[in-house]
DNA sequence: TAATAATGAGTGAGTGGTCACTTATTAAAT
DNA sequence: ATTTAATAAGTGACCACTCACTCATTATTA
């Protein structure tokens, strides 16, 4: 599962543009500060010092601190973001399995593995959201995508095999991520350590079957 | 299902205290403030001015502006919350139907009204949740409560019965809860209606049978 | 009852400090 | 030598918070 980590794409991204170490650096000091602190709490001085650097040189690439926070998260939603769905939808419909209770558990295994590695980021973007209405639907577009791909098709297969329900995928998209995120939010928020195999059967076994006992 | 929803409660709560009809004014107002702007991008300033007061009497009462935010949230985590899930409770335990799905839907109905009527508190809430670390803990424990309560038993009953699985309560409510925030927080953050009665059901079809196809 | 005193909510002009952002100057690179 | 990068000392706006004072109401006194 050759899924790379947003810090690894966020470096290679880093490393293509050309940015100057030192723009370099004051990104990365306010990517760690922006998700320890909050952006509104986090003070372009603050960044300076992190990135030892000075402040006249933050905004000598970033124009206002907001230029900072786009540099960061518009890369992570259209090209980090779309880019790990990809690699990990061609994985996918790689590796499909004959039962989709299999496939299903390396799917959540796959993706709650790239959410925890990438706490940092999705703190902010969490933060964000709450503020940023039209974050929302933004990154609802995105999630649309799957949709119209590889991984689309490999859930349709299973539908036709009489293996998932025959819902809209929009549907059962939003309840499965709805089940992962029960286990992921806390710890991306709070912190914490997560058994990722355990976490992922129990999703498995409640979203394919629910509630209902069995016979 | 005579549940009061928060404004209610908040109002009645802010009728009862032995607040001013300005220190009232200023509750009101942070409360809107907060929900609309965010904590950290209100000025004590702001809350004056939408308040019609000025900004010595947001002081007189509320000694700092996070006390302000403590005035809002705490109420609603210690009172507001408890008493709109104590009620819940007891209006489920006296219309306990024979099914759990009949059960559930009239749950989960009742609990989306709830969040809807109150975006404006649960924003704030939100908002400061991926900050404050130790409010998910805080809140994780007010719902253990209802694990040991007349609901938990209604629940419990039915997995007696035979009709819902025997894992956790903590894990069934999880679940539950998942489902239900896939259909709450778009609405929450970003605005717009939530067909309830929809919705509903749908989180129950999921959450009782799954994604197995019916035979 | 009339005059006076005490109370405390409310006021708004400060105050010190921080913040995002600028600019004059120096260092480095080409 | 000239352009570019980096610095660090500003700068004004704004922010959370304070405080000396007002004034309406209530309690006390005569």
């Amino acid at each position: 599962m050759a899924n790379k980590n947003f810090t690894t794409l966020f470096s290679e991204s880093l490393d293509q543009s050309d940015l100057s170490a030192k723009q370099q650096a004051v990104l990365r000091a306010s990517l760690e500060l922006f998700s320890q602190k909050g952006f509104d709490r986090t003070s372009t001085r603050d960044i300076a010092d992190r990135a030892a650097v000075s402040e006249g040189t933050v905004y000598k690439q970033f124009k206002t601190k907001d230029g900072i926070l786009k540099a960061i998260l518009e890369p992570f939603i259209h090209q980090v973001l779309p880019k790990a769905v990809t690699e990990f939808m061609v994985d996918m419909a790689q590796n499909a399995t004959p039962t989709i209770d299999e496939f299903l558990e390396k799917a959540v295994k796959n993706r709650m593995k790239f959410a925890l590695d990438n706490r940092q980021q999705l703190r902010i973007l969490l933060q964000e959201i709450t503020r940023n209405a039209n974050l929302v639907s933004l990154i609802g577009k995105e999630a649309a995508n799957i949709i119209n791909s590889p991984l689309g098709n490999v859930i349709r297969k299973y539908q036709e095999d009489g293996q998932l329900v025959r819902w809209p995928l929009q549907r059962i998209i939003q309840y499965i991520s709805g089940t992962v995120l029960t286990y992921l939010l806390p710890k991306v928020l709070a912190g914490g350590e997560l058994d990722i195999d355990q976490a992922s059967k129990e999703t498995v076994e409640f979203v394919m079957h629910g509630l209902k006992p069995a016979k």
